[in-house]
RNA sequence: GCCGAAGUGGCGGAAUUGGCAGACGCAGCGGAUUCAAAAUCCGCCGAGGUAAAAUCUCGUGUGGGUUCGAGUCCCACCUUCGGUACCA
């Protein structure tokens, strides 16, 4: 076969005939064919062609690609190729989250500076994923620490200023100190840890600058015309942690001018409960209210409460503890006098820091009650209940008792009436509240983007003119980390004049928080050149939202949420449009060691994609990858890839040998198959299960592979059957199809080529083999024509010798017959 | 504690959503090829039972239930993994 004979088209690279598959000479070969075509850049518009934009997680340049990155990237790049296939304009693009401690902890260990460190590292890294043969379009990457890129994140920074959405505040912050820096509330972890680093984070006051993301928490609430994981919504939704309730004053006793106590619960019902107050130590009033008689006591317990950790203050199984301040309030429902405590496990940060104790109804009140043998007073009446003590508090809903007018409603109900009761009185309001906080976006290090802001004497706050962007980061700083921000010590960077009155000024020398360099990345991509604006409204208006983003779970509250945050801004003044960021998402699982645990160093368990790509080539380790099983569980990598290599050894072969054809008795049944293929891995693209895709690409294999043995296909059908199987690959293995593809005569490219339709007729099978139930267990099979009616497919069971045994003469009871699936026979 | 996901051969995993459990692959075993090995190809491969087999019995974390029929639906429980945790 000279499929050599079809090289008109222009260039093309000649194809290599070998007889032999060899990944690691074709494979180079196609990337640079790719990248000479510009095969990958995505225009804006294509007449006749919709647009569709992927994006997954831009990479941090840590320097070194590892397994995390392929089974992220890998898989997405397949989709965007199917999309592609499928008729559609994809633009994936690619760039570098290059902001942030590796680079500076690197450059403190190595001596470089962590710009050079990190540009040397985006180089070895973009090396690394041109390897990876993914349809990434460079021509629009970005590197957020490029200043043509942090011009713009000061940019949205000054935007969220204008419209008083960033404000500074002193205010006590979560400090890493291993990083030396603040860090939002997000970015602390688990038992009160950080993200980045593990280390135990404590609480440090100091000026600090915020974004107001909880001005859109309600909006972030509305998750509609998002498809998105139901975890991760969850996770966002009990971040955001909405809560519905009544803020309730409380007068001073004796009474005190301008003094009450405000609180917020969520329980109205119970307030006729409530036995005693309790204020955070922080809370401003403990000052004022309490008695000089135990003034020593409660310095003391705020001292105590000051040095716990934020860890120690929030563990459940910690005792409560608390003293009493001297002070009283009045119940503004029933006018009792309430004992005013402090206790460490009201939090100052939520609410009003400040709450009214039900202890026979709130189980934390309870044990407060029990310690210090304060007063438990039932107001909601647990089902059967004797009127005796309670042993545990009762949170469920019942019958309000002992609550005056209001006794003998139903709590549920009672929430709104006594909620209502409260603002016809004057002392209450009906209030949502939300856990999430502000986000924190300072940061006390070098190498991020500076914040624009300009301190001077005489104007107080003031920010940099957009003109003047950017701010740059000044090369020759010191910048080992010491809690002081290094951009501090450069008089060059600080000394500058006040924009508004031209005497000297300082500049802020906080760096921003590089979750805001990644909040907005995916519009630059739409428009990467741009000097006027982040993004053009021409750039937006072709993609205006990411139709699939895909990425880790791990950022469903920082990234995630930030990014949201961002564009419903960008959307409120009038340069983004769409309702939502992303609105298909899809969060990959975690590829984890052979052993099951999480790949580390320390472990030894760490696989290194290089070393697989060279010694397997990048289509068998993209295959493996998809094959491992679905993409959202993750799990175990395992060492298996001689499968896949294999399989992709015959389909070489399939694609080189020359068929000698003998009859066409086996043209029904391959077309059948080739067609089920077809519409068997269509459907698995659209659900991301690549796995499923492979076995039935494999199994396309083997049949193909035994045809070739006996010759039992027509030339035609043998020919196109590989095709379709080539062009099915195609986004699994873009190099190997690609090649054989040119075997096959083609002189443009495979990747151009569209997806393969099913024909629904040569799928029709005329006979089939369906079980024969007696009583639910599967006695014979039999062989029907498709489309066998319950009566004749009866008469054809009972004649079969089988269950014309076991029926005997047995009454027949009941027939189910499901057509073409299965018949059971009940008697 | 609460929220979420998941438990299927020696292993990774399939199962048209209530219809033949174990597709596809790894490992293993047997054979062909080879001087030999690698590679490749063919066959077997849940457990029990049997000389071997079958259209036999059991079998999808455990125990119940619904149904002609359950890996799939319902109830209770166990285990694992994520998230979250005094949020009033």
């Amino acid at each position: 076969m000279d499929s050599n004979s079809d090289t008109s088209g222009g260039y093309q690279p000649s194809r290599t005939n070998l007889p032999q598959y060899s990944p690691g000479e074709i494979e180079p070969k196609w990337q640079k064919y790719w990248h000479d075509q510009t095969l990958y850049e995505t225009p804006d518009h294509i007449d006749g062609k919709r647009n569709r934009y992927h994006v997954t997680m831009l990479p941090y340049p840590s320097g070194d690609l590892h397994i995390g990155h392929w089974w992220a990237m890998a898989p997405s790049d397949m989709l965007a190729r199917f999309y592609r296939m499928n008729g559609y304009n994809v633009l994936f693009p690619m760039g570098f989250d290059a902001f942030g401690l590796p680079a500076e902890n690197a450059a403190i260990q190595r001596g470089i500076h962590p710009q050079d460190w990190t540009t040397a590292n985006i180089e070895r890294m973009k090396e690394q994923l041109k390897r990876m043969g993914a349809m990434f379009d460079w021509s629009r990457e970005i590197n957020s620490s490029d200043p043509q890129y942090y011009k713009w994140t000061q940019w949205w920074f000054l935007q969220l200023y204008k419209n008083d959405l960033a404000y500074q505040s002193e205010a006590l912050a979560n400090w890493c100190p291993k990083c030396q820096t603040t860090l939002a509330n997000e970015q602390v972890v688990g038992d009160g840890a950080c993200e980045r680093c593990d280390s135990t984070v404590s609480q440090r006051l100091m000026p600090q600058w915020l974004f107001k993301i909880t001005d859109y928490a309600e909006e972030l609430l509305d998750f509609s015309d998002m498809n998105w994981p139901q975890s991760v919504l969850r996770m966002q939704e009990n971040w955001i942690g909405k809560s519905e309730g009544a803020e309730v004053r409380f007068e001073l006793a004796p009474q005190q001018d301008e003094m009450e106590l405000t609180v917020y619960t969520t329980r109205p019902d119970t307030l006729f409960g409530v036995t005693f107050m309790v204020l955070a130590p922080e809370h401003p009033l403990v000052e004022k209210v309490t008695t000089d008689e135990y003034r020593t006591a409660v310095r003391a317990y705020q001292d105590e409460a000051s040095k716990a950790t934020e860890i120690e203050r929030q563990s459940t199984v910690r005792e409560k503890t608390g003293v009493f301040t001297g002070a009283y309030c009045v119940n503004p429902m029933n006018q009792q006098k309430v004992p005013i405590w402090i206790a460490d496990y009201v939090l100052a940060s939520y609410g009003t820091g400040a709450i009214m104790a039900v202890p026979a109804h709130d189980e934390r009140d309870f044990a407060f009650a029990k310690k210090y043998d304060l007063p438990i007073t039932v107001v909601i009446a647990p089902p059967e209940w004797d009127q005796k003590e309670l042993d545990e508090a009762f949170v469920g809903e019942g019958s309000l008792v002992n609550s005056g007018v209001f006794s003998g409603t139903p709590s549920k109900a009672a929430i709104g009436i006594v909620t209502d009761h409260l603002g016809e009185q004057g002392i209450g309001t009906k209030k949502t509240q939300y856990r999430i906080r502000d986000w924190l976006i300072s940061r006390q290090r070098y190498w991020g983007a500076p914040i624009p802001m300009i301190h001077c004497g005489q104007c107080g706050v003031v920010p940099v003119p957009e003109s003047d962007l950017p701010v740059t980061l000044p090369k020759d700083v010191e910048f080992l980390p010491t809690g002081q921000s290094p951009l501090g010590l450069s008089q060059e960077f600080v000394n500058v004049r006040c924009p508004q009155c031209g005497n000297p000024a300082e500049r802020e020398t906080d760096t921003m928080d590089t979750f805001m360099c990644s909040s907005w990345y995916v519009y630059r991509y739409t428009d990467p050149n741009n000097h006027e604006a982040p993004v053009g409204t021409e750039a937006n208006k072709h993609w205006p939202t990411v139709d699939q983003y895909t990425g880790g779970a791990e950022h469903a509250v920082m990234h995630l949420l930030y990014a949201r945050f961002f564009h419903k801004f960008g959307r409120d003044i009038g340069i983004l449009s769409g309702k939502e960021p992303f609105t298909n998402y899809f969060a990959q699982g975690q590829v984890l060691g052979t052993d099951g645990q999480r790949m580390s160093k320390s472990r030894g368990n760490v696989v290194a994609p290089d070393e697989i790509v060279d010694r397997w080539g990048t289509d068998a380790f993209r295959s493996h990858l998809a094959f491992l099983g679905p993409w959202e569980s993750g799990g175990p990598y395992s060492e298996g890839i001689v499968g896949v290599s294999r399989w992709l050894n015959r389909i070489w072969t399939l694609g080189v040998t020359g068929y000698v054809n003998n009859s066409n008795s086996g043209d029904q049944e391959a077309s059948r198959i080739v067609n089920q293929t077809i519409q068997k891995v269509t459907e698995d693209f659209e659900s991301k299960s690549f796995n499923t895709a492979i076995a039935a690409l494999m199994e396309l294999t083997n049949h193909l592979t035994a045809c070739l043995d006996r010759g039992d296909l027509s030339n035609d059908l043998y020919e196109e059957s590989i095709k379709t199987l080539l062009r099915l690959l195609a986004p699994i293995a873009p190099h190997i199809t690609e090649e054989l593809w040119a075997t096959k005569g083609y002189s443009t490219s495979i990747h151009l080529e569209n997806w393969p339709k099913p024909d629904q007729e040569a799928m029709i099978v005329d006979e089939i083999e369906i079980p024969v139930q007696i009583n639910g267990k599967v006695r014979s099979k039999i062989i029907l024509p498709t489309g066998t009616t319950e009566d004749d497919a009866l008469q054809i069971a009972i004649s079969n010798e089988q269950i014309k045994q076991i029926i005997e003469d047995s009454e027949v009871r009941r027939v189910i017959y499901v057509e073409n699936r299965l018949l059971n026979i009940v008697i």
